[in-house]
DNA sequence: GAGAGTCTTTCAGTGGGTGAAAACCCGGAT
DNA sequence: ATCCGGGTTTTCACCCACTGAAAGACTCTC
């Protein structure tokens, strides 16, 4: 795949952000002439910055000098509102469906025209998924993404309905007539199932997670085996878990527990 | 707490960096002053920062335009490795950890003089423990921390050794002499003991997570009510999970689904 | 020991970045 | 309705941090 330099603009901080934008899932991470290559940035200007982000500690030098993405910018990231912090309000709920049917517990938010997972629990022994938390997916296709997608803007439904609908099995709903039909259902039924859609041999039911405002700012699903799915019964299970998580989130900003650090 | 703005050099980088720094956990969202004030750029150079920042996804606004963390820096921090790589390897195991014991587990890496909390499932009847994923701690009190500690570099060792060791309750070791001695226990002993010593109610015991090198890369721990606990019983469920996250890591990095995105 | 690759450093020119200050935009008080 | 104080956004001319190219250093392989 010949990876075009991202369109550089001329100020620091766009080559700076470059940078960072070079590492993905499957380069996780580079040299610094990938790092210059990959983020269209010149080869000494990478070296410049990427001394002071390895400074900083956004990124990291392991022992053969490559560059990876530093714990520090973890740190800082983490106090993303839609990231850990829906995370920590989710965990305990997500925990408890897990336990009690010990198959992939999946928590998501939309982020353009994309799911973005946030986490992920998966048994050792429950179908295989190819998700990772952090990761992105298409919206049609997915439990999570189906949920999302039906109680989004009207504008992103268009756009998603419009644009080129990918089928990733012979079972994906690529038709937007029969989309929109699938989409009502998600609304009216308050759940969503994705049956082989994603891959074959994985059903899933997802269930959406509603803020104060009746907006939906996450949707969990549930992913079992295909054949041996119920997805009547575990529909319940999924909106429980959702509907726990949104009076968690609700109660929730104020923390239970002294947020933070050590007293100095 | 009057805080000083970060010693902000010269260069952009360095002040974008600081805007990033200046969130925290007591503070995951923040006005343009706020921001500005607290990470020491001026107001007017902020604000054009962070509207690049927004731009690209690394922070986000609110309805009300106050600046949080956004979901795109999120991302891609995901892929440190000692973030989410590690956490990845780990969960099934600190998964099993908790679902035989229902307590708090706990998962850290030690990032100079400090415990970085990585992962961090909380029963919700278990006992409080003030510990935040992506928080930090101290070394010598909690039980990752003394294992951190204990196969740390002997540098790092004498730094903490040497330096003020804070007191948080009657009964954390905070003499060099005898800390050196629990330390020593840890190594020899292969799992750490931390009763009462950052809450009086609370005792962690953690282990070793060791990497093919030798040396320890991540601490896992087990936090339960220190009046019921037996510590010697628990340590080896800590030492056996400690094992299979080596294992996991080990084996692990390459991975057993395509890892990342969907085809094009 | 030459050669191909990567990484690091130097150089002078320049354009993106800068602070100060003015303009703007609210909601609350008068 | 008007004023006021807080925050935010934009303008302006100056200037220094940033820049690319090229040379130097370092590390492997053949």
């Amino acid at each position: 795949m010949t990876r075009q330099a991202p369109a550089t603009g001329t100020s620091v901080t766009s080559k700076v952000l470059a940078l960072l934008e070079a590492f993905t899932p499957d380069a996780a991470d580079l040299s610094l002439s990938e790092l210059a290559r990959r983020s269209g940035v010149s080869l000494a200007t990478a070296h410049r910055r990427a001394a002071e982000l390895v400074e900083w500690g956004a990124l990291e030098r392991d022992a053969a000098g490559r560059y990876r993405i530093g714990l520090r910018l973890w740190e800082v990231a983490s106090l993303a509102p839609r990231g850990l912090g829906l995370r920590d309000a989710a965990m305990p709920f997500l925990e408890d469906l897990y336990e009690v049917t010990h198959e992939n517990v999946q928590l998501a938010v939309r982020e353009g025209l994309e799911v973005v997972f946030v986490e992920r629990i998966a048994g050792r022994d429950a179908v295989p998924v190819w998700t990772r938390v952090g990761g992105r997916f298409a919206l049609h296709a997915t439990g999570v993404g189906l949920v999302l997608l039906a109680h989004a803007p009207a504008a992103v439904q268009e756009e998603v309905l419009g644009g080129p609908l990918h089928s990733y099995t012979a079972k994906t709903v690529c038709d937007p007539a029969r989309l929109r039909r699938v989409l009502a259902d998600v609304r009216k039924q308050g759940y969503s199932v994705s049956d082989g859609q994603v891959t074959v041999d994985a059903l899933s039911v997802g269930a959406p997670v509603f803020t104060a405002d009746g907006t939906v700012a996450a949707a969990v699903s549930l992913v079992v085996r295909a054949d041996s799915a119920q997805p009547g019964a575990l529909a319940p299970l999924v909106m429980a878990a959702a509907r726990g998580i949104c009076r968690a989130l609700a109660g929730g900003p104020a923390r239970v527990f002294p947020a933070g650090r050590t007293r100095p």
